[in-house]
DNA sequence: AACTCTACTGACAACGTTGTCTTTAAGCGT
DNA sequence: ACGCTTAAAGACAACGTTGTCAGTAGAGTT
């Protein structure tokens, strides 16, 4: 039936050999691999007992090659120090990926960086990928969605700040967080609540800030700006927004930070200035990374799904390659409050 | 000269395309992509110019397709809670692949794992990976390296328990860093070192341990097996050995513990216990995670270059992909002591 | 019984490379 | 200038899939 004289009993069997096996023509087969219609039932069956037989892989290359998809998903992403964002990222992207049959291919940069706009443009075109995964701060740079749609790739991004209809994103409640956050450090009877802002590139950063001061105003607390001090993530701005806060005439019992990372800065300006936590100042922090839980005291924080975010997005992100419609926009993910032992009731003289 | 009828200006341009623009054959293209010999300097050049015009890049899927190649590497790591080692190796291997030309492929595994051969067996069939990258504790699977050998796969190995003359090694300094560490705390008048030990799995448990106690003998201090506890490299176990080490009638003055996440273990029930770090005990870890540097006092530890020796390995085993012979083994990596504040001068009485 | 549809199935040409083998050009010694 | 050897270049068939288009059987219709 076929002029291929392949041996059949290699160590690699192909779709000639399964269609052999099952007589029938390999386009049968490639149906029912890829689970196409037009088939039926009987035939579906004993082909699918052939591949099974046979332990028939399909060579990617070859599908690749010849269907003009790499079935390859890119993911761009921050390689910064603090990696647990990062490590839960990868995670969810890689189970949507494996589970669907798609392959993961990675591009960590750092930044901020001058030629964002041309690493994607090089990476995509070199591995060909079929959908890229764009995390918080970098969807949001004009000049790489320029290359993106400019190349015709796919994107799904994770929090970025616009809301775009062209492309999958997905986000989390970070306002609602921050608020029921918020609400508990009032509920220790804390008034003077100092918060740190994130990184200004962050959609996160805006939407923090937005659920603290709807807390205070829900609560009848005035919001004041001296109580609020820039930050960037950063260690560093952390210690340094700490020392601006604890210098003002009436310090605050309480302080936010928009992250871990900056709350570990808090955390160690506290001590050293001779504070103890939580007994004269509580500290929170942002994302529940693994220092949170190693600092002492713990630190009470915020745990974001960032696993399922960046699975559901992939998911999306293939569902669409796979010429479905889909959603542009996933409803927003759960954020959960951790409380641990940096917070406690404000010490009422 | 040409058959194809391919219309040149398209949106990638294909080896006929710059065979075209070249004026030569498409096999004299594909020699000049591959740096194959055979031919003359002036048509290499020219080639080269035409590649540039048209932006060029070989299709990886035909590529694999026709050479039986995949051109891809496969790392199987531990997607361990604590993430910083794996964030090297990832940093490490990708920038290997990346310079030579490798896509990477990734396979997180739970530790322990009962049917880690078959996993990676599929994960290598599914992938058709050249080669594989297998840090610590994997490579010393018998069942894993079973599997490997049967598939004839090529495999780079990152510190296992036995060197192999099948397979790529690498290795640091382990037991030097240990001996440097232990010196240190002796010149800070420790004399009642208390020492856990790691994960039995893993090479660098027994290695460490050796430099130790090499340390002590050289400095004509007894070693004392009720100072050294068993761990597990894991927050608790640090814990536990910390508790029964400090309760024993001559308690230790300094703790080396094997790795950061046990050090956290080992200063958090210091705390506990009322203890002051460093001045009534001194505590070092080993690896430099980003939690080292955010513990209060920040954590005197040992960075070994894993970045580095992760891009090693990945290098050496496509080098021999690519047919030329390697050393099996390189040689030893060097670790450095960073000093912190957790460590200081015994109190004397 | 002939005719039309439609759900299946198959033949065959892409897809863009590399490997093998053949052919042409270039030295090189005499 | 003539062969001889070797370097350089080309022709063409794989490689293992999917897409396109052309059959081919039943089921339903008249």
């Amino acid at each position: 039936m076929k002029p291929r004289p392949t041996a059949g009993a290699g160590p690699k069997a192909t779709i000639f050999d399964v269609a052999r096996h099952a007589s029938v023509s390999i386009k049968t087969v490639s149906r029912v691999v890829n689970n196409e219609s037009n088939v039926r039932e009987a035939t579906r069956e004993s082909v699918r007992a052939s591949i099974k037989a046979l332990d028939y892989r399909p060579n990617p290359a070859a599908r690749g090659l010849s269907a003009k998809r790499s079935y390859v998903i890119g993911l761009i992403y921050e390689n910064a120090e603090e990696f647990s964002y990062t490590k839960d990222l990868l995670g969810g992207v890689l189970a949507a990926c494996d589970s669907l049959g798609y392959s993961l291919l990675l591009r960590p940069v750092t930044l901020p960086s001058e030629d964002l706009a041309s690493t994607a443009e090089a990476f995509i075109r070199q591995t060909s990928a079929d959908g890229i995964v764009l995390p918080a701060p970098i969807a949001d740079v004009d000049a790489v969605q320029g290359v993106l749609s400019r190349l015709g790739t796919a994107v799904a991004a994770i929090s970025p700040k616009r809301p775009a209809w062209e492309y999958i994103s997905v986000y989390c409640d970070d306002a609602r967080a921050t608020y029921a956050l918020t609400e508990y450090l009032l509920g220790e009877r804390h008034e003077r609540i100092g918060f740190i802002k994130g990184h200004p590139a962050h959609w996160a950063t805006a939407e923090r800030l937005r659920g603290y001061k709807h807390a205070l105003d829900a609560h009848g607390v005035a919001f004041e700006t001296n109580m609020v001090r820039d930050g960037l993530f950063t260690y560093e701005s952390g210690r340094e927004a700490t020392e601006s806060l604890l210098q003002c005439g009436a310090p605050p019992t309480a302080i936010i930070a928009s992250n871990d990372e900056m709350a570990c800065g808090v955390m160690h300006a506290a001590l050293e200035l001779g504070l103890d936590v939580p007994r004269d100042v509580s500290i929170v922090g942002f994302d529940d990374t693994p220092v949170a839980s190693r600092l002492w005291p713990p630190l009470t924080t915020v745990r974001q799904p960032i696993h399922a975010m960046a699975e559901a997005a992939t998911t999306m992100l293939i569902q669409q390659l796979r010429g479905g419609l889909v959603e542009a926009e996933h409803e927003p993910f759960h954020c959960e409050v951790v409380i641990r032992e940096s917070t406690g009731p404000r010490l009422v003289d």
